[in-house]
DNA sequence: TGGCGAATGTTACTGTATAACATCGCGACG
DNA sequence: CGTCGCGATGTTATACAGTAACATTCGCCA
């Protein structure tokens, strides 16, 4: 999916919920977007300023947080960054892997995996809500 | 495991390990011990003031990155945070798990359920390192 | 047109973490 | 005994991450 058809689907994913995906917070996605990979959050708002001369905290924590809450982009705790989801269509809990040599990361589908989790979950009498796992490791390119 | 022995068993594990749990690093660990469940750098730091009158941010970062490093505390990444591991003998890759709602942690073994993580890893090409996972749901408590 | 609620702007602050350099303490070695 | 080297700790300053609180704007609807 190309960018403009993502921001595309985006704006109507939003929509379909209820709420908009409005120029600013569509402004903070797409310079996510131009990043690959992780992306941190005093970043973005670099780049905002570069485009409009000034812009506070707020407003890009609020940008983010409308996105990862619409499930657009996913945050990444262990490394305090966002990537984009490209399959926010779908129900889905994420998984993370980060290569610890070169900082790639991706996203792979997990919903088989977690289901061994969530056993080991029920056995400790804990009700498992949706996770964001980040695992770390090396990549195909830093293994050798 | 009561605490003295603990330290105890904590200074040896150290000591096997070509390294040593000095006078700091013991304070600091006990401190974390004191606390249950997760402790902040921060907290830990307002301690290790009340009890040697000055400490500064680098003092107790230093000696908390050492007792992840030797997998006496584990980091917890979604809440900037340390819990202690009371099986840090053994080989394991960790599982912690936080309530939403009293903010409570435990870590469970979960060494099994963690091999159908690695095999949607490996279908990415991708090689897991140890693993510290943190997932979120509702404890028995708070389930209700 | 006026009013309401959501979104954004603005200021100021709290919390988290590290860089860089100074100093200390202690064992190895001549 | 010095003194060299090195790991641990102290100190200062700053970078990075996130939020509270309040002001202002904007768009929609009565
Ligand atoms: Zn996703
Ligand atoms: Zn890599
Ligand atoms: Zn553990
Ligand atoms: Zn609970």
């Amino acid at each position: 999916m190309n960018r403009t058809d993502y921001l595309q689907a985006a704006e109507a994913h939003c929509e379909r919920r209820g709420c908009k995906l409005t120029a600013l917070r569509r402004q903070v996605l797409e310079l996510v977007l131009r990043h690959q990979g992780v992306v941190k959050a005093y970043q973005v708002l670099a780049d905002l300023q570069k485009e409009r001369g000034v812009a506070a905290p707020p407003t890009v924590y609020r940008a983010l947080d409308f996105l990862v809450e619409q499930g657009l982009l996913h945050r990444v705790d262990a490394l305090n960054g966002f990537v984009v989801c490209d399959h926010f269509e779908c129900q889905h809990e994420s998984m993370i892997l980060v290569c610890e040599t070169c900082g790639k990361v991706q996203e792979v589908d997990v919903m088989a995996a977690l289901a061994g989790l969530h056993d080991v979950a029920d056995a400790a009498d804990f009700t498992l809500s949706h996770q964001n796992l980040t695992l770390t490791g090396l990549c195909k390119a830093c293994r050798i």
